[in-house]
DNA sequence: TTAAGATAGGTGGTCTGACCACTTTGTGAA
DNA sequence: TTCACAAAGTGGTCAGACCACCTATCTTAA
């Protein structure tokens, strides 16, 4: 009495069984649909619904006529996809921004202790090259912020909301802000970063 | 020259397409996959790979024998296999810990101005019943914050993340905890609340 | 009349085979 | 050697055929 699962999901599972067992990353190339299909004894158009799936989520990528391939996780088309739904509800794009503020606010603040000299001298730089357009300052900046706090889960989650956010507005504070965050990592307080964030919080 | 996207995801826009305009909520029914591949000009396979596509991603229902349908968004289908596939580098099993935390410390301090009297006496009740199991008040207290903070996109997230350290292992703080949060917001001090998340921090 | 059962039609689930478009590779001619 | 072309492999797409499942309707027996 199995629960009948259907057969992408079967295939889907395989998959990633196959991946796992042969050590298969990034770039790495997988076995051809036709390959698949004989070899997990399913048809070839289950086997694609599979693929499409995977391919959805940003986890393979397929080229026509070379093959498909592991891809580093891009949470993009998905983001695309999910957007073009839920964002009928006018409410969730506020909710996006007030949930982007509040994690890079955390972040901030776990990379706080993490954060060297250095590193903080570069991205004074960053803010104030004229050269670098302000959405693609705020973009690095926090990257590398999210980089310090070693959570990569959560800066996953901060560039599936960066995309979203990206189809609405800029997004990004005046310079203004960033110079003083840096500041206060440079001298080494902690606490006024919350004020800082509450102060530009773009409600 | 367009840039030729191809067939299933000219189907899954038309299929977006066709849901605002009829104005579709969650329940409704869709086209079957014959009339869509009629109506859209393309193959049966192609509108295949579109909705199983948009089922992983939780948007749709498939019901053998019965049609398509649209759901109410829950992630858990995406959940899982994303799952399957991120969960196997192990660090982000602690990763989920530490931003789940996050979340639910954020929207504890955010819950603690706009929550009732009336709703702390139901929350003490609630941790106090000997009734209940511990996960389980764990989950309901947490809904119920998330509820006050208003936002639906957070509430989201943690129920994503809930869901996914469900498969790890037991998360519950011990019901200290939750008594002290309550008389925090009784005796309406808010700086503790910080203190309070990271004092009882699973690392 | 009514309730149980049989049946037909619609729907998703799956497979096969065919063809197209694209890329890479190999082969043969200049 | 070099270039052009052919062949093979791959994803992209379609059409048609079944199967399994659900539902509504019709039939039949109580």
């Amino acid at each position: 009495m199995t629960p009948k699962q259907k057969v992408y999901q079967e295939v889907l599972h395989e998959i990633r069984k196959f991946i796992e067992s042969n050590d298969l990353e990034p770039g790495d190339k997988l076995p051809s649909e036709r390959e698949l299909s004989e070899k997990l004894q399913a048809g070839r158009s289950s086997v694609r619904e599979a693929l499409r799936a995977i391919e959805l989520l940003g986890l393979i990528e397929t080229r026509h006529g070379e093959g498909t391939f592991l891809s580093t996780y891009r949470p993009y088309q998905t983001v695309d996809l999910l957007a073009s739904f839920i964002l009928q509800e006018n409410k969730t794009k506020n909710d996006i921004m007030l949930v982007k503020e509040l994690i890079e606010k955390e972040a901030a603040k776990i990379a706080f202790s993490r954060i060297t000299e250095q590193e903080i001298n570069t991205l004074n730089k960053l803010i104030q090259d004229p050269a670098i357009r302000d959405e693609q300052k705020h973009r690095t900046f926090f990257n590398c912020i999210f980089e310090k706090t070693e959570i990569l889960l959560l800066a996953r989650i901060w560039m599936l909301l960066e995309e979203f956010s990206h189809t609405i507005h800029a997004d990004e504070y005046p310079s203004d802000f960033y110079l003083k965050l840096l500041s206060l990592y440079e001298s080494k307080e902690y606490e006024p970063i919350e004020t800082l964030f509450n102060f530009y919080s773009k409600k």
